[in-house]
DNA sequence: ATAGTATATGAGCACACACGGATATACTTG
DNA sequence: CAAGTATATCCGTGTGTGCTCATATACTAT
């Protein structure tokens, strides 16, 4: 994108459209929670903390930009994370804030 | 975010947000016209082919996410990009959806 | 001061979507 | 087949925000 032909509209409403899958906590909270391997929707809910109905929603739609993918055992249906682009992702952002926002790093990490 | 602790709450609404302020069609070709240089908001309307008052307010939106910077000129306000990770960060994306959709790769350059 | 140009902002509408509760589907076990 | 568990989907509501039109602000020039 950088040294490149600028995107066409269609190419960046999809690019968009990626960015806004990930424009939401409760999503970035599940992908937090596959960073160390795959987990079952149940388990999801509790690391979570949410209702499984809005879960399952958000799961749908993680599934449906192929950031995750999903693998069905039984009962239960186990999902991990399928982009390796993903974490990087994550890191370029965090790094960034945490430059931009150094005063109040400290508090980005959980245990304060 | 891959190896570290995860992120509280409010860490995870302001990488929500940032994210969300990427999510935007318009806001990434402004974006795309800063990144051979800073603009004028009136270049910046006529390469966006948007209105003047869409394109101020996406603007506004991107200076308070610290994505932007601004140069006063006389009556003109010049822009340009303030933070070197978006670059990076739109490579991601597009790389990955160019991995993704090997098929309709060709399309996502402007000349088809 | 007046007129003119560049940019920002207020008001109102429309749409997308996150959420919770209830219900449906899929599968297992007795 | 019935009962139970895990996951997905439907429905209604509320909120956030992108968009346009009109207007306000900031600056320049005559």
């Amino acid at each position: 994108m950088a040294r490149k032909a600028p995107l066409n509209d269609h190419a960046l409403e999809i690019v968009a459209r990626r960015f806004a899958v990930l424009a939401e906590p409760m999503r970035l909270r599940l992908i937090q929670a596959l960073f160390d391997g795959e987990k079952n929707v149940t388990e999801l809910v509790a690391a979570t903390e949410g209702t499984q109905a809005n879960i399952s929603r958000h799961l749908q739609t993680l599934m449906a930009a192929h950031i995750l993918a999903r693998r069905k055992e039984g009962l239960q249906v186990f999902y991990r994370i399928a982009d390796p682009t993903i974490p990087k992702l994550c890191e370029l952002v965090c790094g960034s804030l945490e430059k931009s926002l150094t005063k109040q790093a400290g508090h980005l990490m959980e245990g304060r």
